[in-house]
DNA sequence: ACAAAAGTGTTGCTCATACACCCATGA
DNA sequence: TCATGGGTGTATGAGCAACACTTTTGT
């Protein structure tokens, strides 16, 4: 309590970076995101989100893709603002920070190992270390928006390539929600949704029938991005 | 596109502060907001958003929550974080301001009208004025949530007092989502949920069979506030 | 008695779940 | 031909919209 008031409030924004890895132990698909070592107090040596001071020149989105690229070398499939975190005592020291948040979703193939620097490391959600300031606050309600966001929307495009079949999908949904779906039942809930197009074409080399691949329908929004998309006009 | 970069970054936090009040032409409940009258430049005489810079020894809810009774004042009954802003172009002139936008929910009798000054004044949501910077995207973007959350939040609360009929619970509702419902499917909807708790009074005087009055279970959380009240944990 | 809104009952539709069953491919 | 997942059909049940009907007050 016998706090020194900071002069100023800095402005920072970080990144939630979600992707979809296979699990250590399980074969599942499991969450996964990045955390960069702090190399300087407050925190020194603790883990972070991928963030940074936000500078005049830069949009706030633009800042998100920016760490996003630095930290992972990928391009976000999707990238919503979460939060803007300000509450006096989030910066152990006397320093006042309003960090606003983003979160991402992207897929992590072969490019994603690039930047496996010393200080970026991928860790699962469900098995996090001691994060530096409230940002184990924030990792919790990301995910929270996540899941509750892949009820109803259609973000789990994030974590696919162009083209995919419907278990693909479903195993998406599957990792994120945490449960199974009854195959049938998911088919016919997707589809009835006319969010997918079939493309017509099989995926082979499978040891069982080849399944159709689908595409999303680009005319479709995939989500309410916010308030900066026109796209809850009423009539 | 030849602007000056801003050296700095500053901070707002803005409040979108809702209220029913009967409309002047029919007497049906509709949604209104305060604005304020700008005195200075950049949009001197325009109507905006209340608001202030943010200082660095107060909170981000703080500091909307006091914007809220400078102008009203009012004591809100819902408060939630909306939206930070930070496009580079928002500020007419060459400074670049992010504001941290809140929407909150009053009820606006006796008390309200007191600050009725000449830069205050209560504007109906479809009927408003042009005003300055993007506050209209905030505003359009502010009634969509509380339109959007009405639909399965318990925040229609914050229109009403202690004690309130199903009926005056359900006008809320028409009034905010613009569309009339069944007496009968209205009340089993919102009994089901166990929201609400029957007081065992009645409200009398009127012209007609008695009305029960309840009260919201103080038990059940009324909405997910944001990151900070830990409500949405799993078992 | 009558009007007007509170409150209850009932029916039919839609949609999600559960699960039985056929299809197509690799081994 | 068998195993495996892709894909289709269908019965059951929950929940909601529509609307008929009964109840209780003031006038």
């Amino acid at each position: 309590m016998g706090r020194q008031h900071a002069e100023r409030v800095d402005l920072a924004v970080s990144t939630v970076i979600f992707a979809l890895r296979p699990s250590p132990d399980s074969d599942l698909m499991t969450l996964w995101l990045p955390l960069v070592r702090r190399i300087r107090e407050p925190y020194e040596g603790r883990w972070a989100l991928p963030g940074g001071w936000l500078s005049p020149e830069h949009d706030l989105e633009t800042a998100a893709r920016a760490t996003l690229g630095r930290t992972t070398g990928l391009t976000p499939r999707y990238l919503e603002q979460l939060y803007a975190f300000g509450t006096l005592d989030r910066s152990a020291d006397d320093t006042r920070v309003v960090s606003i948040v983003y979160w991402a979703l992207v897929h992590a193939d072969e490019a994603a190992q690039a930047i496996d620097s010393d200080n970026v490391e991928w860790f699962a959600v469900d098995d996090l270390p001691e994060l530096a300031f409230d940002h184990r606050t924030i990792v919790d309600y990301a995910v929270w928006r996540l899941r509750t966001k892949m009820e109803y929307s259609r973000i789990a495009h994030g974590f696919l390539g162009e083209t995919f079949t419907l278990a693909q999908l479903r195993q998406v949904h599957e990792a994120v929600r945490g449960c199974s779906f009854d195959p049938a039942n998911f088919r016919r809930q997707i589809l009835a949704t006319g969010s997918l197009v079939d493309t017509g074409e099989h995926l082979t080399g499978t040891s069982h029938r080849p399944p159709r691949l689908y595409r999303y329908d680009t005319a479709v929004q995939p989500a309410d991005h916010g308030p900066l998309t026109p796209s809850k006009e009423q009539a």
